[in-house]
DNA sequence: GGTCTAGTGGGAAAAAGTGGGTAAAAGTGG
DNA sequence: CCACTTTTACCCACTTTTTCCCACTAGACC
């Protein structure tokens, strides 16, 4: 399970140094094998060990592909799905259509989210964060599961 | 399983350089021998390894002969259908019929999509692309597998 | 204060992409 | 049916990009 926040730099190249403390996990669990795609709700990336978003490519795959919402998130998802590999200092190279689409400049954002990671662009990340704040603030809907929740 | 997106040049002989990284699960899975056609819901071209696409056929020519539909169909899927080997340097030479039918100048993407690639113009994708991505905003009406999709 | 490790940058070798030229084949006209 | 023209396909060479590796810096922990 991957958590926490970690400010990293991209370098002239594009590439971000993974942090040294999920490498262990990374390589073991995939062997340094990664698939990021983008997000479809929020500017952001997606970053998967390959045979957990080969499980969810499977299931993507199996909606029907007559359906027009369906074939969307088929084209958005798997269409920008790009295996990564990391190299031998620990860093992923990513590609230019996926930095542009997540507006990646030098400062980003690694969220860990159990599973995968999310990679942001730091001021749309702290943006964004400012924003969810002030929705639970001002008391937004929760589902009922959410509120039964003892943190 | 074919994934991500890839810019692409067409030369001035109409041939697209298919990208490295997918050469060698062409060249073992269908000998280099594939199958391109016309989508009939978007202005793209679909891209199949030939065993996949003769599967589809068989489907295609099984259809209702008698329905007007199916016959559209048939005539457009099979009629457009068009089969294209990698020349000894990775490229597939797009026909002039197909180029013109996606619109396709000199800048185009290949989509990688499970078992086969979508050819788009670059600027109908982006445009396309933008278009998806705001419907999925908007909350678009999903299926309900799709909602149930934990990514 | 020294050593080790994570992070960063850059350079060189290899591979991928691009263009063009020539030979073969197909099509056309006499 | 033969010859000529045009198109297609194949191959080679060059340029650009990518990938891999090494070295340096900075920070942390002993």
């Amino acid at each position: 399970m991957f958590r926490g926040v970690n400010q990293i730099n991209l370098d002239a190249k594009g590439r971000m140094a993974i942090p040294a403390r999920y490498r262990d996990k990374i390589a073991t669990s995939c062997d340094g094998q990664l698939v990021a795609t983008i997000d479809t709700e929020e500017r952001c990336l997606l970053l998967y060990p390959l045979h957990e978003w080969e499980e969810i490519q499977e299931k993507i795959e199996a909606l029907p592909s007559f359906n027009p919402a369906a074939r969307r998130i088929q084209r958005l998802l798997i269409g920008h799905a790009t295996d990564l590999d990391m190299d031998g200092s620990g860093r992923l190279l990513l590609p230019a259509p996926l930095r542009e689409y997540a507006a990646l400049d030098k400062k980003i954002v690694l969220l860990g989210q159990g599973q995968k990671f999310e990679i942001w662009s730091e001021s749309k990340w702290l943006a964004t964060r400012e924003e969810y704040l002030q929705d639970v603030e001002g008391g937004m809907a929760m589902p009922e599961e959410l509120q039964n929740l003892s943190l």
